[in-house]
DNA sequence: CGATGATATAGCGATGGTCA
DNA sequence: TGACCATCGCTATATCATCG
């Protein structure tokens, strides 16, 4: 890596580090129950999203499970408790796996771009932790616990400087001395030599965990004590990896399995594979996963009395008529005249002749004088009362064209192991022009698929990534990362950025077309690495926010088709998959309190 | 028993009219 | 002119029924 590049990464340093870190405006208050997987955030600065369900466009049966039964993952967690080993031997034995991989071309460049090395001689389980920001915490070699790029120990990491040990030190050139020399020198060949691990002490399943728990050490949250897994013996031999970690939270990539597309361990367990056994997380372990899907609502205004008086009048009015209509012997077809329904050319209701119309249901009484807001948090699932059909894509607000197979966003980008950081870095970091930047109200997901998992890092800061966000990444720009298995043998990573705040609107919300929030289809993607990239709008066409969700006009040619699918029958399941935009809820309400009742006068 | 369909209802936000 | 209100369109959610 030549020297300028190197200044440049010196200039953006206190960038980087912060990249990889969500940054929560306030620490999320957690019991000692709720510490692990479903920590709520105080307040989250964007609308909920849900670049999962960009999962939804590969098949799910390709996404094979790499431990037995295991399904796949769809968030950070999901990809961790997949790959959690049930023991510690099984930790033990995946956690080197990375270190074994043989031509670690990023590994090599890692070591170039600087590391610092963390000193650790009471360091004696082992294992290694990676973090989206590149982070690698290896507890493999006793006497070099812990590698972690320069901006994080320099800068926010709370690097121990004093230490005796070279922990601080900076090393942004190949001429560095030490451990870090002879890293770089052998590469991931040097370190696939390196000896097995003493295994005094058994890593815990959760050490690639723990580093991500500011809690930890935060008397805020309580005491840690007695909690059954945060014994001493699982914490001071991460004690160097503690006090080099970022103490906030961050990105948790699943560490206990090998990138795929590394030749697989060898070793075999002692423990059958029928017993690998996802770990519950236990109480107190806390791993902020940055895909959470629970938000706070922004606070509602209470509405006026007398408006909600009127909105009342109308609705009673409506549902008066609606239900004379319904209770009408016409309100819908009979068996009879059902072929005559809708204009007697559909067997839409020659389908549903065999329901019967109008149903006479027995609603149980809703309990009056509450509020459903203020009976059902909206902040749980928004799935309703059951769990499927309605909303349970809520808020993806998919606004989307795929963008595969371009060969100049996998040049631009560069990711790929193969390319390695140094070529990724090595571009230009100014927004790709073939990118439209995210606007104010926009976030962007960027799916990549990473032959190693360690190169996140650069991910963030490719110029793919800096494109979408206008600028040089920034904490404020990530909102939202996941990690999947892939069944190519590498890493799905999605990432959502947002716009910060200081970044330049380069184009004006123009509207609700989806062409238009979508990046080009030659701005990035490839078969290797970009999956592809999305833009969201959580702005509709007259700027009303909607917690993601299209709330645009329903287009003439929407309720047309609309109508149509329902004519010919077509389920629900695949209407929703026609308006990607409109939540299921939506769909069914525009058809079942708009649609329906409009084709009635027809068969009068 | 879970998935799906059907329906009811609460609530948000925009718009336009009325009136002090 | 601005506050207030009515109206409307739309979406989210709850609940029950049905089906495989």
């Amino acid at each position: 890596m030549n020297s300028t590049f190197q200044a440049k990464l010196a200039d953006r340093q206190p960038d980087n580090f912060r990249h990889y870190t969500y940054p929560p405006p306030l620490k999320p208050k957690r019991t000692q129950v709720s510490r692990g997987r479903e920590a709520i955030p105080e307040k989250c600065p964007l609308p909920d999203l849900v670049p999962n369900s960009l999962f939804d466009e590969l098949d799910d049966a390709q996404i094979q499970p790499m431990i037995p039964g295991s399904t796949h993952a769809t968030s950070l967690n999901d990809a961790r408790e997949i790959s959690s080993p049930s023991t510690p031997d099984a930790a033990l034995l995946n956690l080197n796996l990375i270190a074994e991989k043989p031509g670690c071309e990023a590994m090599t460049e890692k070591s170039v771009l600087g590391e610092v090395e963390i000193e650790d001689s009471q360091q004696s389980t082992s294992g290694r932790t990676l973090y989206s920001d590149g982070v690698v915490l290896d507890q493999r070699n006793p006497s070099r616990s812990a590698s972690i790029p320069v901006a994080a120990s320099n800068l926010d990491a709370g690097v121990d400087n004093s230490s005796p040990s070279s922990a601080g030190d900076v090393h942004n050139d190949n001429t560095s001395t030490g451990s870090t020399q002879a890293d770089d020198d052998r590469g991931c060949h040097g370190r696939a030599e390196q000896q097995e691990p003493e295994r005094q002490e058994l890593g815990s399943p959760y050490d690639d965990i723990i580093p991500s728990v500011p809690e930890i050490r935060d008397p805020k949250f309580g005491n840690t004590a007695g909690n059954t897994w945060s014994e001493k013996s699982h914490l001071e031999p991460r004690q160097g990896a503690l006090q080099s970690a970022e103490p906030g939270p961050r990105v948790v990539i699943p560490t206990s399995r090998a990138p795929l597309g590394q030749p697989s361990l060898k070793a075999v367990s002692p423990y059958p594979a029928a017993t690998i056994k996802a770990p519950r997380f236990p109480a107190g372990v806390t791993s902020r996963p940055l895909s959470h899907k629970i938000v706070h609502p922004p606070p509602r205004a209470k509405r006026r009395a007398s408006t909600m008086a009127g909105q009342l009048n109308i609705r009673h009015r409506r549902l008066r008529t609606t239900n004379r209509a319904r209770a009408s012997p016409d309100a819908w077809p009979s068996d009879s005249d059902s072929d005559s329904s809708y204009d007697g050319e559909d067997n839409l209701d020659a389908a549903k002749d065999a329901r019967p119309r109008p149903r006479q249901r027995q609603r149980a009484p809703r309990l009056s004088g509450i509020s459903k807001s203020a009976a059902t948090p909206k902040w749980k699932s928004r799935s309703g009362g059951r769990t499927s059909s309605v909303s349970t894509r809520s808020q993806s607000g998919v606004l989307f064209r795929g963008v595969e197979d371009s060969p100049r966003a996998n040049t631009a980008l560069g990711v790929l192991c193969d390319a390695g950081v140094a070529a990724t870095l090595g571009l230009s970091m100014l927004p790709n022009p073939n990118i439209p930047p995210v606007t104010s109200t926009e976030v962007a997901v960027l799916t990549v698929l990473l032959a190693d998992i360690t190169e996140i890092g650069a991910l963030l800061e490719s110029p793919a990534a800096c494109g979408l966000t206008g600028a040089p990444f920034s904490t404020a720009r990530l909102v939202h990362a996941t990690v999947k298995p892939h069944p190519s043998q590498q890493w799905q990573v999605t990432v959502t950025f947002s716009s910060a705040p200081s970044v330049v609107q380069t184009a004006k919300n123009p509207g609700l077309d989806t062409e238009a929030y979508t990046s080009s289809a030659d701005s990035v993607g490839s078969s290797s690495s970009i999956h592809s990239v999305h833009h969201y709008s959580s702005e509709d066409e007259s700027g009303s926010r909607t917690r993601g969700r299209k709330r645009g006009r329903w287009e003439e040619e929407d309720d047309e088709n609309l109508i149509a699918w329902r004519r010919l029958g077509k389920p629900w399941s695949w209407i929703y998959k026609k308006f990607p935009d409109r939540s299921e809820g939506a769909i069914k309400s525009r058809w079942y309190v708009v649609l329906a009742p409009r084709q009635k006068p027809k068969r009068s």
